[in-house]
DNA sequence: GGTTATAATGAAAACGATTTTCACTTTCAA
DNA sequence: TTGAAAGTGAAAATCGTTTTCATTATAACC
């Protein structure tokens, strides 16, 4: 199994923005270029506080618009955690499931395959017509996990 | 593999209530019936305008602090779902997989053993300590699938 | 290059869900 | 029965997000 990271150019987020018929525009820019680069899941005042670094007077609203157009083009998925549904992360066309670090929040999507039978048993089981599923793990990613013999 | 209903005796979870120190009272004997009789997932108004019915005079601050101290006392889940993360349902001890009606809210919760071999393989492959995960199926249960042979 | 329609912007106001504050009421142990 | 403390509902405050609106910037067209 292959983990995949989210890296992204951002140069090709952006012409897809265009392609869609988006203008580019410095505030644009820079939420694109936070989000892109970022192995990380973000919410919306971390991608403000990140892309204000090169857009100063980028407004919190323009971070909102587009994060929603980000979504709304399959570029950006927002991640749900156990007391957190406001983040997002650069999203990886078909490789839907999720490894998040909850102390620093980096975030590795990985396939899971092996997850069809299951689903299909329980459909059958259940009696439910299965249209979606979530498979998310949390933990701590190899930099946040204290030192091997600490108590 | 079984399907598991979610159904708890409202008794029991109002004696694990006063177990913990609260105290019973009629709003919370409300709160506490909507919630462990029902098979679906509930948001807060839901759970506030069904628990009226049993006691008029109840506040929506309190159906807050109920679910609050169920969820503490893991007698409730809340439940995230694509564009809702603020349903509740009655949980079950030891299994944490649900499936979710996306037409009724009609939840089952699943066992899903056959994780186990995948999270192993991804917590090898990706270097992560994993020490939660999140499975959930979304769909349509059988009373709100369409007849067969609908366009 | 200049012009122009319109998409995009940021500030402020509005919004909805949730939480806090507070004066009053209820529970329950002594 | 009594009293300390927990619990209550209403109102206000708060938080994250969305809408409104007057202004600015983009990019297609000349």
């Amino acid at each position: 199994m292959e983990m995949i990271s989210a890296f992204k150019p951002a140069s090709q987020w952006l012409e897809k923005l265009q392609v869609h018929g988006y203008r580019l525009t410095e505030s644009r820019r820079a939420v694109v270029e936070v989000i892109a680069n970022s192995d990380r899941v973000l919410n919306a005042i971390e991608v403000f506080d990140l892309a204000r670094e090169r857009c100063a007077s980028l407004g919190l609203v323009t971070v909102y618009r587009t994060i929603a157009k980000l979504e709304e083009l399959a570029l950006v998925d927002r991640v749900h955690q156990p007391g957190d549904c406001h983040a997002y992360v650069a999203a990886v066309p078909g490789h839907q499931h999720l490894l998040i670090c909850q102390n620093c929040g980096r975030a590795a999507y990985f396939e899971g395959d092996s997850l069809e039978a299951l689903i299909l048993r329980v459909a059958a089981d259940s009696g439910y017509h299965v249209q979606d599923h979530w498979l998310q793990l949390f933990g701590l990613c190899a930099a946040c996990q204290p030192p091997a013999g600490d108590p």
